[in-house]
DNA sequence: TCCTTGCCTAGATGTTTATCGAATCAAGGC
DNA sequence: GCCTTGATTCGATAAACATCTAGGCAAGGA
């Protein structure tokens, strides 16, 4: 399961795209960057991508106990963060350890970019 | 219905964050930013959002024509980010002008600061 | 005053999602 | 080979959500 994920994010897709304020963004842009705002718009996985996103790495055994959660809940969250292209797992030994994907990261920031507004920001 | 909503978001405790990748965001933090997320994780609505903050301000008859959508379904949208606090609306006269709200535009760009994260980015 | 147009609210419905417990798989130690 | 520990998958359930139609309110013109 580490490497290979099946229905990840086309990265380059997204790197198409310009900043959400710079002009109106088509219905094939939104729906391939929608589900990377949909990632992170649960409590939960944002915090699970804020713990992984803070440290080079971190294996899920650290991650689970800073929750009030089942194991399969944080499993569960991981995998939507995974399949949206946010993070990336690898098995090493009896751990599996997570790890932010920053290209996506940077897409992302890309498109809030508010300097490409047409108004100059109250 | 312009100016006050009722369950406006805190722009404050918003500013009070710091970037994702800088620590581990706590579970009040993670509370308040999570619905900014998940009101651009729906493609109608980031769409919405794209062509509201890609001019100074729309009237809602030029927004709900681009979509394959009742007028009720995209005013549910509008709500949404109106509650979120991310755009504004004012009625002048017979149409409501929606605005983007650019405070709580620039918190989501600064929360995705890559630059803050421990690792240097592969 | 009544009608029309623009937008919103209310209520209903089918779908998606967050969560759990049980079962399964993967690695390592006995 | 068997057991233990860590993590995921499976199946079920309750809550949240996107969408629609019907109805209502506000503003402006006849």
């Amino acid at each position: 399961m580490s490497k290979q994920e099946l229905p990840v994010v086309d990265l380059n897709a997204v790197a198409c795209c310009s900043p959400i304020a710079a002009r109106p963004m088509d219905a094939d842009q939104a729906a391939v960057v929608a589900p990377l705002f949909k990632a992170l718009g649960d409590p939960v996985r944002l915090r699970l991508m804020s713990m992984i996103a803070s440290v080079p790495e971190i294996c899920v055994c650290d991650l689970t106990p800073a929750f009030d959660l089942s194991g399969p809940t944080i499993s569960h969250h991981l995998k939507l963060l995974r399949e949206a292209g946010l993070v990336d797992s690898e098995r090493r030994g009896t751990w599996v350890w997570y790890r932010v994907k920053p290209e996506a990261f940077r897409q992302l920031g890309a498109l809030l970019d508010i300097s490409a507004a047409p108004v100059a920001a109250t």
